[in-house]
DNA sequence: ATGCCTAAGCCCCTTAGA
């Protein structure tokens, strides 16, 4: 079995002593971490090999920022940051994607823009970078190699995947554009874990520090694994281990995981 | 229409997040 973890931590020395605890509590084999918020030299790989785990790193000062540790190995770095597709993607410097091999699987850790305010540059950014992404992972699937592409995708896929129907409409998270380009990855057949294994809904991976939207269980669902047939004929579990969002200085996110058997 | 919270930087206020 292997238990593979998506987490958005936002910033790793502010969260430093929740992350240790826990991966010691939970022990995913693999972990992918978003919003390091971290320059490379900052990130502290030597706190992570103390409790055994191996960890590639794309850091950025102040923001964004992606890593992948992997428990008793070391991951081997197969892509960082996405292709271009057209020269403009050249000026995208932002530390949002990091790919590895980790014993026979392909992962990604993705942190996927935001996309606020619309209309404007960084919607355009958003879109861009998911059709980015939608064409490089194509050329994953083509290596027939089971891999999961998890992460902070800012996408909020259905209305039952928020607290309220009528939240966020107007949002970056939850326009059609956003819907759309996220739903044509399924459509190329990629697997949403949580999808898959929560057909209803109901199940919140982030929960906003502001107005006590943890206390009243108002969130929604952005990050998301997503799978190809080789590993999703593989899923046997997946969840959120929710708990860790009210715990001490916590992420604004709480870890989702899925697990697959060997 | 705005602030609500939180983190990071080089600083006690601004930017960004979602």
């Amino acid at each position: 079995m292997t238990r593979i973890a998506s987490f958005n931590i936002n910033g790793i020395k502010a969260r430093l002593p929740r992350l240790i605890e826990w991966l010691e509590e939970t022990k995913p084999d693999i972990a992918c971490l978003q919003e390091v918020k971290s320059q490379d030299e900052g990130f502290p790989a030597d706190a992570f090999e103390k409790i055994g785990y191996g960890a590639i790193w794309h850091g950025q000062k102040s923001f964004n920022g992606v890593a992948i540790l992997a428990r008793d190995t070391q991951p081997e770095e197969v892509q960082r940051g996405l292709p271009h597709l057209v020269p403009e993607d050249a000026e995208d410097v932002q530390a949002r994607y990091l790919e590895a091999n980790v014993n026979g699987l392909r992962v990604a850790t993705i942190y996927l823009p935001n996309g606020n305010p619309l209309p404007g540059p960084k919607f355009d950014y958003k879109l861009q970078w998911m059709k980015r992404l939608r064409a490089h992972a194509k050329s994953i699937w083509t290596e027939e190699v089971p891999t999961v592409l998890a992460g902070d995708y800012n996408v909020i896929p259905r209305p039952t995947d928020i607290w309220s129907d009528k939240a966020m409409l107007e949002d970056a998270l939850r326009r059609p554009e956003s819907i759309a380009a996220y739903r044509r990855m399924l459509g190329d057949g990629w697997t949403d874990a949580l999808e898959r294994h929560y057909p209803g809904g109901g199940i919140w991976t982030y929960w906003d520090f502001q107005s006590g939207a943890w206390q009243q269980d108002r969130g929604f669902r952005i990050d998301h694994l997503l799978l190809d047939p080789l590993a999703a004929d593989r899923l046997i579990a997946c969840g959120v281990d929710k708990e860790h969002r009210g715990r001490e200085k916590p992420s604004d996110h709480a870890p989702t995981w899925i697990e697959l058997s060997d």
